[in-house]
DNA sequence: GAATTCTATTTTGTATGCAATATTTCCAAC
DNA sequence: GTTGGAAATATTGCATACAAAATAGAATTC
């Protein structure tokens, strides 16, 4: 996948965006990250931008402002905004613009169904099919998993996880089923609203995952990674019947 | 869903595209649909091309050709790519244009693996919240998919049959279900290289998926959707395996 | 003072034009 | 006859420009 290995730079080009003081650091950093088009580059920055928050969900996405920010015409954000609502990371509303979506509990809960379905069906690809080389990096996901969690820093934890479960569906063989977790960012969005339980207990149960992958045990990994999400989920909804 | 009510008319118009001999007509038709916005219309019209199998997989879509027969401007057309490519209908190579995909025999099962988890969650969510008028229009279009059997119109058959799992989806009450399950143009793939299992018996599974769904027995629709499209996968893979 | 209509401004959607890149064609060399 | 390269052509991506629509604001009426 090419976009991983830009996935850091765009980020820092992302959040230059909104931080830069002055307009000829941001056009600096576009010039940086150069993929062979303007419209998918516009399209990663705007997706991080949202996924990470500086975009705020109900923000009206006006053409003119981002366009002239990010030093380009509104052609190419077009294209950008289309990917995007695709993704349901933004609303088109025709001729009224657009919005970043919000999303509420309910939908959560519903993006939660969706995981439980789908990301067992990448752990049995990967305990069936993981070659040694994607089973080492999964290790070193999990080793850099858990050093994040020993020094206490959450959003980075959140980080960590997001990768390592992304890391399985790619490795899972499913390369649709890789392309509709990471396109409707469901392990980003799901890990949004914060750790839903321990980092430490997160990090045993993907530990407890590792090696049933490791072991090519895939009705062992199904169901562990099956109960490591229906328990998140349940988490979930009790946080929300708690403060209602 | 906005979509389906022009769905119909979208066909035809897709139609008119390519076996229309003069323009005018083509004109007429685009101005028949007036969606609020041309790339819009545009992308649904190119999406039911490629899925009815008149832009064949592989077909390079250039720009102005397509621009002239559609008598709109390439700018709507970016857009529309966009949202093909994230559909995963066509391929977008930078600077070298875009191709209709080609779907290998691993990938459609691959898909079947997907529908296989998500499409029981739709019929869960219908079993325990499908309302009396939902209800009643699975049962209409189970009716009319009856009718197209006995008088054998494979053609028809197939779209009834996409209507009806598509319908589960969108009454589940899981909109994101829905989207992906939709975006991914997953039912329809599936079912593209014709029937699986003679129109009889795929009747009668929905069928009985239908009771279960009326008597709001969760368990038991879920198990016969399931049931009902493993079935199908294990014959894709039977016929895939005779002529290798 | 609140509501409504009418005007002015902003903002979006689409077409066009230009520059950069890819593809094809043609010609020469081996 | 085939291969390699250069010119010509075609095609894409982006910016600009313009028209249609929506929003905001002002003035008028109740």
């Amino acid at each position: 996948m090419v976009g991983n290995i830009c996935q850091r730079e765009n980020l820092i080009f992302a959040c230059k965006i909104l931080t830069a003081p002055d307009k000829g650091d941001i056009v600096e950093q576009m010039q940086k990250i150069d993929y062979p088009d303007l419209s998918e580059k516009v399209y990663r920055a705007l997706r991080i931008m949202i996924l990470e928050g500086e975009l705020v969900p109900g923000e009206k996405l006006k053409q003119d402002i981002l366009a002239t920010r990010l030093g380009i015409s509104r052609t190419p954000l077009a294209a950008a905004f289309s990917k995007l609502e695709k993704e349901m990371l933004i609303e088109l509303l025709p001729r009224r613009g657009a919005r970043v979506r919000a999303l509420d509990s309910k939908e959560l809960l519903d993006l939660y169904d969706i995981r439980i379905r789908l990301e067992p069906l990448g752990a049995s690809g990967v305990a069936k099919n993981g070659t040694k080389e994607d089973l080492r990096t999964l290790r070193d996901l999990l080793a850099g998993y858990k050093a994040l969690v020993d020094i206490d820093n959450p959003r980075a934890v959140r980080r960590a996880d997001y990768e390592f479960h992304l890391a399985i569906a790619r490795m899972s063989g499913n390369e649709s089923l890789y392309r509709i977790i990471s396109a409707f960012n469901i392990v980003f969005i799901c890990n949004q609203g914060g750790l839903l339980k321990p980092a430490k207990s997160s990090y045993e149960e993907h530990a407890a995952l590792m090696e049933a992958l490791s072991a090519h045990d895939e009705a062992l990994a199904v169901s562990i990674m099956s109960d490591h999400l229906t328990d998140s989920r349940y988490r979930l909804l009790s946080s929300l019947q708690e403060v209602p």
